[in-house]
DNA sequence: CTATGTGAATTTATTCACAGCA
DNA sequence: TGCTGTGAATAAATTCACATAG
């Protein structure tokens, strides 16, 4: 909307937008402060630093993405991540084929160098590799400091408490539809 | 657990697992009736059963896939789908090297001739296309009969409501771990 | 006049505590 | 004795209604 110039929005065109009622939104904003100017609406720029800040989206986090098969390469050419302040920095393989290549523009390090993750301060991971290596890659990361994966392996992770794990299980994704369509 | 030759569980360690309190757990699965045993806790393949039948999981499920690319082809290669009884029993893609060619064992049909899912009986579709052609192939999809839609591409698409569509946005995942993350 | 922000009312969800059954 | 199932108590979230600001 900011982009096609739109300079401010009510509670009940973003409601509409998302499918709520209007104050559910003013509610909600509420809790964190009024940002909205009564009369008008929420100016869009201001909102979105806001929702931002809170977020903590309000800075451009470096992330590792480690295995560049099918969905790590996937992962790579998506376009999304730039455009919502997200900078996949380092790219690891375990593959000898793929390491020293440059996929999108990045160059596939040794998944063994993950260390070096250390210095380049970046603590967000993206872990895209087989079932069966995701734990070990996990901890590698957690050792190299960072501190929230997003876990694409179809399996469960433990890691320390300190550091948080998403996990995307696309068919868990698959099995929430069925429950909506009615049984023919 | 049930494939370990465990027996039974009890809404304490069911709770343990997956990090709620146990009344937590006994409240939840009473809503759908007690299928518990006192004294001794759930049947592992009974409560297996009871859940699958609540959330439509039940019978296998056929789903059709749409788009071959990078995001497709980590899809079809991913094993969960039919350890949970999702059966990919058709795949399409628009281009034409792709066309005729077999992935994972699926020959890949034109997506033109989606109309012919109607006789098919399937009524699950998963969106992994360019962004610019998602809404496209949503709507053939409601078309050709689909009433639920995984999509992976990264844009909102309206369909009617009678259908339900589940959007995964990679990055909108991502985005959610910063928050959970000490500020340093 | 318009649309936010917020106390109060209502509804929904969680937690407790224990009766009831194997 | 052990663990479920469930009413009652408590806590939380949603909805309402309107005072308030532009």
């Amino acid at each position: 909307m900011s982009e096609q110039g739109q300079r401010s929005i009510s509670s009940q065109n973003l409601a509409d937008f998302v499918g709520v009622n209007p104050w559910q939104i003013r509610k909600d904003f509420s809790y964190f402060g009024g940002f909205g100017t009564r009369g008008i609406g929420y100016d869009i720029e201001k909102l979105t630093r806001e929702i931002k800040k809170i977020l903590k989206l309000d800075i451009i986090q470096k992330a590792v993405l480690v295995g560049v098969g099918n969905l790590g390469s996937a992962v790579l050419a998506y376009p999304g991540f730039r455009r919502h302040g997200f900078d996949i920095a380092a790219v690891f393989d375990n593959d000898p084929k793929k390491i020293g290549k440059k996929i999108e523009n990045i160059t596939v390090e040794d998944v063994s160098k993950l260390q070096t993750l250390k210095r380049r301060k970046i603590y967000l991971g993206i872990i895209a590799v087989p079932g069966d290596a995701a734990q070990q890659i996990a901890d590698a990361l957690v050792k190299a400091g960072v501190k929230g994966i997003l876990n694409f392996s179809p399996c469960y992770i433990t890691v320390p408490k300190k550091v948080k794990i998403i996990t995307i299980d696309i068919a868990m994704d698959l099995a929430r539809l069925p429950y909506y369509i009615p049984t023919g």
